[in-house]
DNA sequence: CTTGACTCTGGACTATACTCCAGGTTGTAG
DNA sequence: CTACAACCTGGAGTATAGTCCAGAGTCAAG
């Protein structure tokens, strides 16, 4: 198979199949003598891998490090899990973090309707707010 | 007051004051003779604003949308309110995706714990999973 | 006048995960 | 043999929000 049919099963462009070679996350593709880059089932079965991580949000060089431990014939699955539950730990707090944006947001809108009703007045948010001190000259 | 000041008075670099200055963020700054930028407290203000801004997730380009509202002397309420439910609905899908993929982590986690028990087998993540397909040949 | 702290500009660099391009080569169908 | 599609390499570009740097100029104090 050459490099376009791989892009058209798999659903990776043929630029991303080359990076990820150059990005060490595919072996060397063998080439044919005209330097066209020849790939196999297990080539498939590697950007099928990488999707499905991807799809759990991991970055391309934790991809890397799970893909070299696939390779490795062990493939235990502490590492494995470790990095799950770490992965897990990440999302947690970007959630926590998404969620008091929401909260912050949710307050800054409740301020411009109480403001605002049914007519256009000054807006909470573009007032200068709460932190507002003496001002010192100059 | 001049940049430096300004940076330890705010909490926001000289280099971003002056990268804010180029990106239109905060209007030119006048100059003394020989150069170097005047602030007075207008710019403090400015800044402050910019900084609760993007706390609320707003991008640079959105704050700078914000701050031209605020300087219109009219500061209505309405576009600001869009743009906050416009906000909170970016968050909301955000948070959904986070929650989708934590989820699915956690049924990775639990596919590993199974397989797992107490020793190191083969890890199912790392197997090539449900999606195997008869294979065509080469 | 000298020193030292501060400031100026323009441009390069960071990270991520690719995409797009030009200019040239290869493989294959007719 | 000729076309033409597909492939090759190397390098630049994308978005975001700045940071870091060199080399030069400015300002205030002593």
């Amino acid at each position: 198979m050459q490099i376009g049919a791989v892009a058209k099963k798999t659903g990776v462009s043929v630029d991303a199949i080359r990076f990820y070679e150059r990005s060490a996350l595919l072996p060397n593709a063998p080439r044919t003598a005209g330097g066209f880059r020849r790939y196999g089932e297990s080539d498939l079965e590697a950007l099928a891998f990488i999707r499905r991580v991807k799809a759990l949000g991991f970055t391309l060089s934790e991809v890397r490090e799970l893909l070299e431990l696939r390779r490795s014939g062990l493939q235990p699955c502490a590492p494995v899990r470790r990095r799950l539950e770490q992965k897990i730990l990440q999302i947690r707090q970007k959630l926590a973090g998404l969620q008091k944006l929401r909260r912050e947001l949710n307050l800054a809108l409740r301020a411009c309707n109480r403001a605002g009703g049914k007519r256009s007045v000054r807006c909470p948010l573009l007032r200068e707010p709460a932190t507002r001190k003496l001002e010192r000259a100059k």
